[in-house]
DNA sequence: TTGATATATTCCTATATCGGAATATACTTG
DNA sequence: CAAGTATATTCCGATATAGGAATATATCAA
């Protein structure tokens, strides 16, 4: 098989920078029609139709109809399992940065005890590629 | 051109299904080598190996040798974009969560208040398919 | 050194994707 | 109804992907 089916999750829908970019606008207004858009994005028309067509198959947006005119609104529930699998790692950056602070006091103390600087540099080994 | 830059882009990396479960696992342990990882995927060796080199590439996970193993760890902080970009979604879903809270007080106010039950069914119109 | 184990890479193929161009559909206005 | 506007869809081509099979590389053991 090829590519895993893109087209039918959330997460692949969302690979997409321009379709990100999309969600994003609709996420500053309520609604749009395809041609604020196609304005926004300076994509051609069958581009911008093309990627809303894919966040309509995950559910991501949802239309209706005004007139000739196609009213897109963000339907946000739809980006929750993103939210919740990423969620998930907050708490390494977390961690990280409370042990950054940490390490940062920590040195601070140190500095002020010894009065003293040591800058230590330690050599780096490249990894080595395998040829073909 | 054909697809957008896809193993260059955390977004894409973590589009695959299977590198996400990647993740979750080097979130659970600290290290992990690879024939842990294929034992818990249920994939072919070279299978794992290739989505390793993806998240390898966009710096989602970070090697370095014991032996004849590599010990793969993940590397979050670059995962934090994506934490970044759907953060600012959250809103919807809370917000979401209090309107429903509050309609749901709202119905029952008037349900008390009233005493009496109006089911509305307004017709559907199918959207239909262009057909070729 | 030889063999075994762990892991990465290459080659191949089927498929899916994106973009562009052209076209179809639907609604609106004269 | 005809012309125009808004949007979706189809067709095409280039590219990239994922998986499989085979192979390469590196380390370990004897």
């Amino acid at each position: 098989m090829a590519r895993a089916a893109t087209t039918s999750d959330v997460f692949n829908a969302i690979a997409e920078p321009r379709r990100r970019e999309i969600v994003d606008l609709l996420a500053l207004e309520a609604e749009r029609d395809v041609t604020e858009l196609i304005l926004k994005l300076g994509l051609p028309q069958p581009a911008v139709s093309k990627h809303l067509g894919v966040l309509r198959k995950v559910g991501v947006v949802a239309v209706h109809k005004a007139g000739q005119r196609r009213l897109y609104r963000l339907n946000p529930k739809e980006l929750k399992p993103v939210h919740d699998w990423i969620q998930n790692f907050e708490r390494f950056w977390t961690d990280q940065l409370a042990s950054i602070k940490e390490a940062a006091e920590l040195k601070a103390k140190q500095r002020a005890a010894h009065h003293r600087a040591a800058s230590n540099q330690s050599p780096r080994s490249k990894e080595q590629s395998h040829g073909r």
